[in-house]
DNA sequence: AAAAGTAATCAGGTGTACCTGACAAAATAT
DNA sequence: ATATTTTGTCAGGTACACCTGATTACTTTT
């Protein structure tokens, strides 16, 4: 019962900090699109991240979608100049897509910000909230291996743990 | 530096948890609209739910968003069934808009929804985590505070402070 | 009573994330 | 060599969150 109350306070806030997040993307840092960053064409950029030189066809089923939609999303992506696409040589239908040196800036930039926020974390408390993370986040992997066992989301959490792995290992290597 | 390596490993996770919450979104839940709570008709809901019975010009300064687009989503939810609108009798311009019994229920049930993954954490986890949140949120305030001080912003503050004080304390009541 | 505000509305637009259906070109299977 | 499968494209669509400009109806100011 006492554990619903704190689950319950808890919960508030973390509403409360999703809340705030957006607030501060809107209209604090006009260009942080971090609410973008887990869809459409900055998903991409984190799946090239992960793994670059990938198929279309290979984009879409890893991210999920249609591969009419991955199109759309990697053509503008190109025309902002993050990612170029080449045609394979050893199969002529398929067209290559890579991330140009400033889509991956783009992707450092957009994952690798550290938010001013974490400044007010003490050494103990960082430490005590990368626990919590580190257990909520497995927490959510089963959730959603559990509710959602298909091979497509197989792949599609397969292809998360390696894009966030490296965005830990990358930010741990700075 | 030993501080910048931690911020940077947090911040990954905290990507990542971004990440799965949007993934549990789209794949498990089917609709738990997380993403929309602040924004558009979501964020109408919450402020009505702070404060009832507002007129649209209110609401659209509230929320910081022109009158038109506040209007367009009123309408949506009136669609939905979640507000009504009313002629004030004061001045027969204003249009005051309320919520609806359904959608006073909808807005708890986005609001105070338990994310399932909390259950992991014991009780000193949730504690540890409680005083992050606020220290974190805290701080974010003044981020915003700091970075655009208008009036408008003031009142939009403002308005949160209250709606989320609310969450805070009916989460707390049950 | 006329002028100046104010609260809405209508009409039309932008950008983003998706989707379906139809089709061409290339690769593979028979 | 023909049939089938696969990769990608084109065309067109939905839904959502916004926005600007013009206009109507009502209120307040002068």
């Amino acid at each position: 019962m006492t554990d619903l109350i704190n689950q319950g306070k808890t919960a508030g806030k973390l509403v409360e900090f999703g809340m705030l997040q957006n607030i501060a993307e809107d209209d604090v840092q006009h260009k942080n699109d971090y609410k973008t960053l887990f869809q459409g064409q900055g998903k991409i950029l984190l799946a090239l991240s992960d793994n670059d030189d990938l198929s279309q066809r290979d984009l879409a089923e890893r991210l999920n979608m249609t591969p009419q939609s991955l199109a759309e999303f990697v053509r503008k992506l190109e025309k902002r100049g993050f990612v170029s696409r080449r045609k394979s040589t050893n199969d002529k239908r398929v067209i290559i897509v890579s991330l140009t040196e400033e889509g991956r800036l783009e992707t450092q930039r957009r994952t690798q910000i550290i938010p001013k926020y974490l400044r007010v974390l003490n050494d103990e408390e960082l430490q005590q909230f990368n626990n919590i993370l580190d257990k909520i986040n497995g927490q959510m992997y089963l959730d959603i291996k559990d509710a959602d066992p298909t091979l497509h989301n197989k792949y599609h959490q397969l292809m998360l743990n390696h894009v966030l792995t490296k965005i830990r290992t990358d930010s741990k290597d700075q």
